[in-house]
DNA sequence: GCAAAAGTGTTCCAGATACACCCATGT
DNA sequence: ACATGGGTGTATCTGGAACACTTTTGC
């Protein structure tokens, strides 16, 4: 038992996790095993244990359900109403994190309840307010692909500038000109070609590119 | 007393409350009454109370403080590395409030504890990791200058060109054109003519202004 | 009539947009 | 040789930046 002089909130952290898959957006969600919404699908996340911090949490929480460490994370808003969860007064933390096409090989579930990718026009009914974490999480993202380099998180190792120009297509939702996007790209001065040629299809090869500054996301314009 | 099965760390939420006066950007700060860091400087907060929201708890701070109410106020962060204070674990939900220059009339302090507005180049040694939450207020502020409407929620209900003008010249500590400004600013159709003007000194009246809708921040460009 | 701040237009430059064809490869 | 996606340049438009003089008032 922990005893306090006044009544303390419960601290939890949420994630939102992105991933690039079949050039759809999506996000992953856990099946809640327990009460309350027991059966409705959520955000992953959990408490805060008392000796670490807020984005150690996430990070634990994310490679927990995902296996992946060392990946872009950025924390989003807290929120708190009372009566969000109807057990206790609990206050979540929530978090972004994106990750790269090529890291997806989550771990079938750590605990054991059903986990799933799920595109993000095609998600189902989501416990507490985590719709309405989503639906920041989302705003956030796009606005931040057009005033940063955000959208490089998204990418593996080495890419192609068509692969890069679909992740901007599939995230803003329009479609835009090779010619141009490709100018704008390489204006940034933030990828830089490997060398390398990807050959695959009956095509002429595609130059490779590589972000110049892999873990950092500048802003630009 | 109050038991919980699992430890809770305690919840506060923390203020950046800004305005202008004399050409200057200031926040309010409050001095310590008690331990730790007694005798320094402090942003106004406190704890949030078990039946009310993070927003509510905040304005109700902003409120007991300067006793302003209706301002503008956004969630800016959440900070909780464990040891930030020596007591107990305390996460605070950091915010920024923006008080038009009209309506500084600040009540001499709820607490008893001496108050006062500082400008933003001199502050003072800060309790606690209250230096780094106004670091972030004040990037957050200045890049939302750029971006959003975010500088109107400064001004009184009328208002003149040259008045605005120099909220931006100072907050962004850069001088402007007075033409172009002018222009950038029409073309936004934010503010409207209130058919007024303003006469002072041995100069030309200058025509006051209002804003349109002025609750509201509206991302621009 | 003079001091002081208000008010106003044009030119120039850079970055964004629109747009269509040739290139390298596999089959 | 043909199908497939990769790769490239130019003309135009638009919004931002630079820049100086006239107007209205109080004293």
């Amino acid at each position: 038992m922990f005893n306090y002089a006044y009544p303390h909130p419960a601290l939890t952290v949420d994630i939102v996790i992105y991933t690039l898959r079949n050039a759809e957006l999506k996000l992953l969600l856990i099946k809640r095993g327990g009460q309350p919404y027991k059966g409705k699908w959520a955000l992953p996340g959990g408490f805060v244990q008392m000796d670490e911090g807020l984005e150690e949490a996430a990070r634990r929480e994310l490679e927990e359900e995902t296996g992946v460490s060392g990946v872009y994370l950025e924390q989003l808003y807290t929120f708190g109403e009372p009566g969000r969860d109807p057990r206790e007064r609990v206050v979540t933390v929530a978090w972004y994190a994106l990750i790269p096409s090529d890291q997806i090989h989550i771990r079938a579930a750590s605990d054991a309840e059903a986990v799933g990718w799920f595109g993000v026009d095609e998600l189902p009914e989501l416990a507490f307010d985590h719709s309405q974490i989503v639906q920041m999480a989302h705003k956030r993202l796009v606005a931040k692909l057009d005033y940063s380099t955000l959208a490089f998180q998204f990418m593996p190792s080495e890419f192609t500038l068509t692969q890069l120009q679909q992740v901007y297509e599939t995230i803003l939702q329009q479609e835009m000109d090779k010619r141009n996007f490709r100018k704008w790209v390489l204006a940034l001065e933030a990828i830089e070609e490997t060398g390398h040629k990807q050959r695959e299809g009956q095509h002429r090869p595609a130059k490779l590119y590589r972000v110049k500054n892999p873990g950092r996301v500048d802003v630009i314009k």
